[in-house]
DNA sequence: CTACCGATTGACT
DNA sequence: GTCAATCGGTAGA
């Protein structure tokens, strides 16, 4: 299994701006079941994403942009295709940059199954249980080695953090689930929250996975 | 400079 | 389920 993920993830390209040039509902869709890559100094680490969240340009309070560009923000407002890293509670979170430039909007990625460098997250995360090495937005960054210093990179370069297609690619839609995102507390009427069902890996209550 | 706040997590009932 | 530790970012004096 190792050894097949690994011929797969040098085969496939990272993918393009393009694919991040588009809604950002429909890009937060999509993403589920595509797989993130974090090469870093001791090695790579690698997944598969299940849990995504969509934060809008316009009529969403709980987006970062709703009050205006900040120093901490400015990533959100393109060019689709980078990385947002922002702080929360003390931890890290990763968005995927989406839409046309000065737009600003993101896709927040909040799980993944550990596929590739298990043992690497295990140190990382202080956790020998592989379904919490990446299961909510913060464990995924430890596990991951993400910080600040990756905050506007290109995730097209197919360096450092980078996404590419899955053999399993597209998902048919009865494998979504949808709910409003969780732990905001404004615009709590907006289903924003995308899923893996049933699937282990996907944090938040249980009620909420299924 | 101080005073909050929060797209979280881990420990605990 | 509840709760508090955590610290970078922001706003304001």
């Amino acid at each position: 299994m190792p050894d097949l993920l690994r011929t797969d993830s040098l085969v496939e390209p990272p993918l393009p701006p393009d694919f991040y040039d588009r809604d950002v509902v429909q890009v937060a869709r999509e993403l589920l079941g595509k797989r993130l890559y974090r090469h870093s100094r001791d090695g790579v680490v690698a997944g598969r994403i299940v849990e995504t969240e969509a934060y809008l340009a316009t009529g969403d309070s709980a987006c970062h942009a709703a009050r205006g560009r900040t120093r901490k923000n400015v990533s959100m407002f393109g060019p689709p295709g980078r990385a947002y890293v922002y702080s929360i509670h003390a931890r890290w979170c990763l968005n995927a940059v989406t839409q046309p430039r000065g737009v600003p909007s993101a896709v927040l990625i909040r799980a993944v199954q550990p596929l590739l460098g298990i043992g690497r997250m295990q140190r990382r995360r202080k956790s020998q249980r592989t379904v919490d090495l990446a299961r909510g937005p913060s464990r995924l960054c430890e596990a991951f080695q993400i910080d600040r210093r990756l905050d506007g990179w290109d995730l097209s370069r197919g360096q450092r953090l980078w996404l590419t297609h899955d053999p399993d690619d597209p998902l048919p839609d009865h494998c979504i689930g949808n709910s409003p995102r969780i732990g905001v507390t404004s615009a709590l009427d907006l289903c924003l929250r995308f899923y893996l069902r049933d699937n282990h890996y996907v944090s938040g209550p249980k009620r909420l996975r299924i």
